[in-house]
DNA sequence: CACATATATTTACGGTTGTCAATGTGTAAA
DNA sequence: TTTACACATTGACAACCGTAAATATATGTG
C-alpha cells in the first residue's frame, strides 16, 4: 500500500538467489531441503532468503512435520505485479502540459 | 537477456529514490535540475541514480545545451515488465508432476 | 577572457546486506 | 531417552551501496 512497503517489496526480489528461488518455485511447491540442493548456499542463508520472500508476500509457507513447504502465493504474485505496474509505466496518453514545469523548456 | 542482467535490472529499481524518480517521470520528460528540486538529495547523488536508471534501460536521456533531459523509455519499460513477468508468475496450469522431486512428499 | 550554471566524476564514509559458522528449536525415528 | 534431521536464530565479517563534499567538465553569458 505505502511507498515504504513498495520499496521493501522491490528489494525482496533484488537478489540473485531470491530470483533463482522464484524460478525454482514456478512449477509447484518445494521444501527447503530441495531448494537447498538446487542453490549453492548454506542452510542459514536459504532460511534468511525465504524469510524475506515470505515477508514480501510473494511466497507462502506450510509446515508439515519437520519440513517447511514453500510455494508461490497467487495473491502475492498478483499484488506484486500490480505494484510494479504503478512504477514501471509510461503515461503515454497523458497531456504534455505538465512538462512545462521544467526550468529549461524552449517551447514556451 | 541473461540472468545476471536481470538481477541488475531488478536492483536498478530497488531503491527509494529511484522509485520516486520513476514516478516523477511518468508525466513526461524532466531535466535534472527539476528532479533535483523534487527529491531531497544532492546533485551528485541524483547523477548517480540517473546513471543506474539509464544503464538499466528504463530511462532515456537527451542532452540539450547544458541540460540533461530524462524520460521514461517505452522500450525499456516494456522490456522490464516482460522480464519481471518471467520471475513473478505462477504456472497454475502446470502439472503437479514435477513436485514429486521433493524429498518429503507423502503422496508417493 | 572571467564567471555562472548544469551535470559528471572522484573520493571517502557509514549503513545495509549477503554470507557462513555456531547454536538453538522442534520433530520424528530408533 | 537418545539420536538424527529440518529449519530458525545469533553473531561476526566482508562486500556492496547510498550519500555528500570536493573537484572536474561542459555549456552559456558577461
Amino acid at each position: 500500500m505505502g511507498f515504504r512497503e513498495d520499496v521493501r517489496k522491490v528489494k525482496a526480489l533484488a537478489d540473485e538467489n531470491r530470483l533463482a528461488i522464484m524460478l525454482a518455485l514456478q512449477h509447484g511447491e518445494k521444501c527447503g531441503c530441495v531448494l537447498l540442493e538446487e542453490l549453492n548456499i548454506t542452510q542459514p542463508t536459504l532460511s534468511h532468503h525465504m524469510k524475506i520472500l515470505c515477508d514480501s508476500g510473494l511466497v507462502a509457507s506450510r509446515k508439515e512435520g519437520k519440513w517447511m513447504h514453500y510455494s508461490l502465493s497467487p495473491e502475492g504474485i498478483s499484488s506484486y505485479r500490480e505494484m510494479i505496474s504503478g512504477y514501471v509505466r509510461c503515461d503515454c496518453e497523458c497531456e504534455e502540459d505538465e512538462s512545462d514545469t521544467c526550468c529549461c523548456n524552449t517551447t514556451g
